[in-house]
DNA sequence: CTGTTAGCGCATTCAT
DNA sequence: ATGAATGCGCTAACAG
């Protein structure tokens, strides 16, 4: 393998030179001698040792997308986090970095990765707690969170407006005649802060329509239990329609319901949560509160990017939007 | 940050017993210093700088994974190689090595992430032609393929029985009485060794009964032009079912034709090829050919682990079986 | 503009 | 069983 040293022989000059030209400290290099080793580099194909420009100025390009869940698992089946971290990870290629990713759920095994490998950042998915944010104290490297709730306000963070998000789909369903509704939470049990912005707003809105949701019309989404869920969903008297914070969840519920012959959107109407891929194609089409993934992905690698290039950056929190999308899952109620 | 040298510091004794008892060297520490010098490193939570220990003696312990495709496409957006590299990366962390995911389809990109990072083995997903064996040879870390048909001998490769699944597909359809068929491939122009097996086998097994595929009746594949895949099959005469070696064209192909007012499985029967989660949650439920991606994840670690342990190895090579999931997409001809 | 020097954190001889 | 010394490949003062 060639090495600075290598080309620095090569062009007879020192590796101080070489290491100049290599990161573009041009004014300290004649230009002559520049495009002699920008010549040698091409013709020997050398590229610099990362792992030893990272111990030597502890800017190892590396960041770490670490997943808050449990270590055995396959964080990538899940099809959101999978096009959040693929498109985190072309972000950050793009830019010159390198993500790494990593599923746990213990804080020794994080801060183990960060300091291995130095890594000069951290996007974070999933809970966020008091031990997370002193990590992000202790380590000193920008942390981006994701869908956090927070009340700290010295965080990065991008979101989107999950409260709107409920508002949004309790207006199409009420605006259809729909009065009686259950809605279904994965993160129910976690206390998940999402949901329950996402519940808030959902009342809000049916507020406005004399429509409500009775406290035991909200339950817990599983998309294992699924045929818990429509059980539950059809021991409801009157109820039109649900709710389900997450598609993924909602489409298991659809096939569920449909095992025990009740029809979507016939009998029941469905609105979900995400807009995955799949989403489009499951039949009927599920009507869903989009959110947009690949902008979430753009807007956190910049808010990092930025932190990297002025560590003094005041935090900033960035909140997206959601919108309707109108597939075949909401039917009509006949007043 | 703490590091090695503070632990013998506090410890009293050289950075070399430091080093011996961090790396299991226990007999060459005595018990005492040793247990000693453990519960420093726990209580002040050390952990070893991997760009440091790569760079003094190459052993980063990282893998590339390389995924050979578009260098600004989110390669996770396709499930399949979510599935497969978030199963990969939780075999090699289970292992203590680091996946680095890189989507890339220029050789000189593939080099300098491995130089860069001193990588110590790679999982290559894709084409692989002359160049990239050249690679091996030149970087003398072990490769290991996924489904290549090259020839050449020395190589490590993770594949399935391509062939047999188009005989499994072939024989379902036949059974069923169908006799006319049309068969759909994404590689067909790309000249994909993998596809070429898949309709070899379901030729050959057509054949045994009766039935038989014109060789106009072999078309492209693209999810993204399914309408077109839909009218070229409709216009087909007397066909009564496709093969479609990819189950997300075959889900999109199925959507396309429903919008045709084309029933599946009553007018036309089709049978996939990976069985993606997607397959199941489709309406009808797709009949495909499975093949593990989990179990080829784990193998493709396994060959890795055991080359990086004992680099002089020979090669090997694992053909793993596919299955039938029967579902809802095959209906039986009347005769 | 250029070269010399030192050091990043660790593993590894080679002595002791 | 233990330690001192050397080097991995690179960057960053510093001095010319």
């Amino acid at each position: 393998m060639v090495t600075l040293k290598d080309i620095a022989v090569k062009a007879g000059v020192s590796k101080t030179t070489v290491s100049n030209v290599l990161n573009g400290n041009l004014a300290k290099v004649s230009p002559c001698k520049a495009k002699l080793i920008q010549e040698l580099i091409a013709e020997y194909g050398y590229v610099p040792n990362q792992t030893a420009r990272s111990l030597s100025n502890k800017s190892s390009r590396i960041i770490s997308l670490i997943v808050y869940a449990d270590r055995d698992k396959n964080v990538l089946s899940d099809p959101y986090i999978a096009l959040f971290a693929g498109e985190l990870l072309r972000q950050l290629q793009k830019r010159g970095y390198f993500g790494m990713i990593r599923a746990t759920n213990e804080y020794a095994d994080i801060l183990q990765n960060l300091n291995a490998w130095n890594a000069q950042g951290v996007i974070f998915f999933g809970t966020l707690d008091k031990d997370i944010r002193e990590m992000q104290d202790r380590t000193g490297i920008p942390f981006v969170f994701t869908d956090s709730y927070s009340s700290v306000r010295r965080i990065n963070n991008v979101g989107i407006d999950d409260y709107r998000g409920g508002m949004i789909a309790a207006e199409h369903l009420a605006q259809r005649g729909h009065r009686r509704l259950a809605l279904f939470a994965p993160g129910l049990e976690s206390g998940s802060d999402l949901d329950k912005q996402r519940i808030a707003g959902f009342r809000h809105a049916l507020g406005r329509y004399g429509a409500s949701l009775p406290e035991d019309h909200v339950m817990l989404a599983d998309p294992c239990r699924a045929d818990e869920m429509a059980r539950s969903l059809a021991s409801l008297p009157g109820v039109t329609g649900a709710f389900v914070t997450a598609d993924i969840a909602a489409i298991e519920l659809m096939r569920a319901l449909k095992r025990l012959g009740i029809s979507v959107p016939k009998d029941i109407s469905i609105v979900g949560f995400d807009d995955i891929p799949l989403a489009r194609l499951v039949t009927p089409g599920l009507t869903t509160i989009r959110q947009d993934i690949t902008q979430k992905a753009r807007v956190a690698a910049e808010i990092l990017e930025r932190r990297l290039d002025d560590p003094s950056r005041p935090n900033e929190s960035a909140i997206l939007d959601v919108t309707l999308v109108q597939r075949e899952s909401v039917g009509w109620v006949q007043s």
